[in-house]
DNA sequence: TCATATT
């Protein structure tokens, strides 16, 4: 059967029909012909003796009725992602690379869904499997585009599913069974595409073993169907058939294992208590240096204040409220923020009750977490935590040191962003990853772990108007590099930033704050 | 430790 959805059949048939928000070129060329590949195997993903069975073709390949639609792509054909693409170039100017390797079925740059700018990376799909091979084999971290620090990138996209939805892992196996016997086992619920069982070097089966589908709902029931109908001879317990992990699964397990062998209550990591001052600090000497230079000491609310700026940011629609101007404390813009902060009590006896939503992230969204104005400790410690800070509870502190600098002033309004109330749609504001002017651009070292790109936002807010914050992620674990960017409107507040917050203390960190490394090689425009 | 971006 002919496995093109509408889309698909649509671009296929009729590739000069609009493409919404991107561009997009398909290729079409005389003398291409409807492809009949011959089966492939399926490449071995694992280290032990297999049986692979080929990919069954199931007799109704798709024919073209179109003699010129000369770009029809394999069934099996791979969606490459290509990244490291320098911004100047598009479509056009790459399609020479790649056509070495075969005929493209189509390439297109990713550009900004609102802006049209060019994110710097691409999809290809070439109509022949092995085009994707060859081209993979040859350019992927292998050359180097004009322009570019890194090496190309090329392999499949994320959206190729890697057979992660619809592949199984079969545990409590006998361990005679072969591949064969899985195969029989599994085969009356689907397409079986490939069949393994995990063996150990001795060759011996760990009576377990991968089979993968030829779609997730074949897989599924599968899964209803065996899991736990039967025991096998000489087996533990009855016989498991669940999902295989996926790869982000199976680096956090592997984490979590680190983090079991290293253990993970580690205090040390909690706040120094100096943290708090030292902002304080931080920014009363940049409020003296703007005293100082503006009016002979005269003060100016609009420069003057950071609440300023963090108004303005609510203006900008980081949470969904509209500003609500009250006198309050400025603390209270955090709320509403993706971290909301944590749960500060007034009691006498200070506590921070920070669930840890799992022992990585750990950034737990407390619904109406309400930080009380007034919470003052009054020893000037912190409150104890024995768990690791969370960004609230970093930021939490940070402005804590706002609060005491904020005292020293009574006569200024500070007016929060929002109001604590049920907490709105956590809408974040999609900014653009905007480089400012020469000058104004930073790039910050040593960022706590649990800081993303609205905790380093908040952090810089009362230097300027931050146009751009970010931090950098491990796309695999979603754990933060620890290094960003912030970005301000003029040379003036990143130059202050600088000098209040480079070697700031946080933790057992001091953060690197500098000028962003100029690019040598000027952008266009 | 300097923009890694997935329609």
């Amino acid at each position: 059967m002919a496995r093109f959805t509408q889309t698909e059949t649509r671009r296929q048939y009729h590739p000069q029909q609009p493409q919404p928000a991107h561009s997009s070129l398909v290729f079409t060329g005389p003398g291409a012909s409807p492809t009949q590949q011959p089966l492939l195997l399926i490449p071995h993903q694992h280290q032990y003796p297999q049986i692979t069975f080929p990919k069954p073709m199931n007799g109704s390949e798709p024919i073209s009725i179109h003699p010129e639609s000369g770009n029809m792509k394999d069934q099996d054909a791979i969606k490459l992602f290509i990244g490291q693409i320098p911004r100047n170039l598009e479509e056009k100017d790459l399609k020479p690379l790649f056509e070495q390797f075969g005929k493209i079925h189509e390439l297109t740059v990713l550009k900004d869904r609102y802006t049209g700018m060019h994110k710097g990376c691409a999809f290809l799909t070439y109509c022949a499997r092995e085009s994707a091979i060859k081209a993979q084999n040859a350019l992927h971290e292998q050359k180097t585009l004009p322009g570019m620090t890194r090496p190309i990138q090329v392999k499949p996209a994320d959206s190729e599913s890697r057979g992660e939805d619809r592949k199984l892992f079969v545990g409590m196996l006998n361990k005679q069974q072969t591949e064969e016997d899985v195969y029989r086992l599994f085969e009356p619920y689907g397409v079986i595409e490939e069949c393994t069982v995990l063996r150990g070097p001795d060759g011996n089966s760990k009576g377990c073993a991968f089979v993968k589908f030829s779609t997730h709902t074949e897989a599924q029931s599968a899964i209803s169907a065996l899991h736990g109908s039967q025991t096998m001879p000489g087996a533990s317990s009855s016989l498991v058939v669940k999902f295989a992990d996926t790869d982000k699964e199976r680096t956090i397990r592997r984490m979590q294992q680190m983090v079991g062998q290293f253990g993970i209550f580690n205090p040390a990591i909690a706040l120094p208590f100096s943290t708090y001052s030292s902002y304080a600090h931080a920014l009363m000497q940049q409020q003296a240096a703007i005293m100082a230079a503006s009016h002979g000491g005269y003060l100016t609310p609009s420069v003057a204040f950071p609440a300023t700026q963090i108004h303005q940011m609510g203006a900008l629609n980081i949470n969904s409220l509209p500003p609500t101007p009250m006198s309050g404390e400025i603390h209270q813009t955090l709320v509403g923020l993706s971290s909301p902060p944590a749960n500060i009590t007034t009691s006498a006896v200070p506590s921070i009750v920070t669930p840890i939503v799992n022992g990585f992230t750990g950034i737990p969204h407390q619904p109406n977490g309400h930080p009380a104005v007034e919470t003052v400790y009054t020893n000037g410690l912190p409150p104890y935590s024995t768990q690791s800070p969370t960004a609230a509870d970093t930021l939490q502190q940070a402005f804590t040191g706002v609060q005491q600098y904020t005292a020293i002033y009574p006569t200024t309004t500070l007016t929060p962003i929002g109001q604590t109330l049920p907490q709105p749609p956590q809408v974040i504001q999609q900014q653009q990853q905007r480089e400012g002017p020469e000058g104004c651009n930073l790039f910050i070292y040593h960022l706590p772990q649990e800081f993303g790109d609205n905790e380093l936002m908040q952090m810089f807010l009362p230097f300027g108007t931050v146009i751009s914050s970010k931090v950098f992620m491990d796309r695999a674990t979603n754990q933060s590099k620890c290094f960003g960017f912030v970005s301000f409107d003029n040379p003036a507040s990143a130059q202050a930033a600088i000098q209040a917050m480079n070697g700031f203390q946080i933790g057992m960190k001091r953060l690197k704050v500098q000028l962003k490394r100029p690019k040598d090689a000027s952008r266009p425009y």
